[in-house]
DNA sequence: TATTGTTATACTCTATAACTATA
DNA sequence: TATAGTTATAGAGTATAACAATA
């Protein structure tokens, strides 16, 4: 009794379901949003990690690695190598803080500030070309149901 | 000239301007979408590339590696491992495609089609656990508005 | 000449256990 | 006893180059 029939095959992909799903189109978008990042952000020798703990210590000087972890979700041990990169490219410092014996305090050098300051006008650009794509009113739909997502 | 004013700290950090950038949000919404469906589909030892990849077969008998490896923005090299890992726990088969020679079909089994219709159920729930943070409406604008983005 | 599937390989990202110094 | 930072290490996930078979 052997199966003669032709097996089936595909011509067009049916995404229908998948696309059905939070985690998918969440994925897809992470990784075209981080594709042009990366496209953008090479000049600057930053990745989306480095970006946001630089980002974080302009807007909050002073700020711990502890602090730095719990906002970014990164492991304490994931941060160590990535501080002391920024460090030896003399764009932070890590003074001790001045009320926590136990915790390191993280300042931008003038390099540091200077090189954030560029890389945050470059990202602007690129939210304004995903703004391009979506209309404005629709990124801040998207952001604030990504938040309601994580939050 | 020492300085000698004391370092400021922080309190509560301030993630106002990383929380209006797309890829902020769009990470810390995967991270936890993943975590959630990691939690649920451990007792299927499914990761969300194997659900991705038997879902997308239960829908398309027959799809090809290389159509898997474009719908999931997948390296061909490492759809391989994963494919093969489904094949030799029974799941799925792979049968030469009836009209390119070059290309393996693949299928599910019965034991395949049993474990992606539970998964499927238990990814239904999980969706409806997101809408419920979400509600339904504003679920389906984020999946809209993502799919603007990655397309 | 281009494409499918594959092997080998390397690089990045992320996670866990254990240690130290301080709270 | 708990927390901040660190070291060492292991596991995922992802990337490129190169090859055989077929289009």
């Amino acid at each position: 009794m052997s199966q003669d029939k032709e097996l089936p095959w595909v011509e067009t992909v049916d995404t229908s379901y998948l696309e059905s799903l939070l985690g998918y189109n969440a994925r897809r978008a992470f990784l075209v949003a981080g594709a042009k990042f990366s496209e953008r952000m090479d000049r600057f020798d930053l990745k989306p990690a480095d970006f946001s703990v630089l980002s974080l210590v302009l807007h909050n000087p002073g700020i711990t690695s502890r602090q730095l972890c719990a906002t970014l979700a990164i492991q304490p041990p994931n941060l160590v190598g990535l501080v002391g990169a920024l460090e030896r490219r003399g764009l932070v410092e890590r003074h001790p803080h001045p009320r926590d014996g136990r915790a390191m305090g993280l300042h931008l050098t003038p390099a540091g500030e200077k090189l954030v300051a560029d890389a945050e006008r470059t990202v602007a650009e690129l939210e304004a070309e995903a703004a391009s794509a979506l209309s404005p009113s629709e990124l801040r739909t998207l952001l604030k149901l990504l938040q309601k997502v994580y939050r």
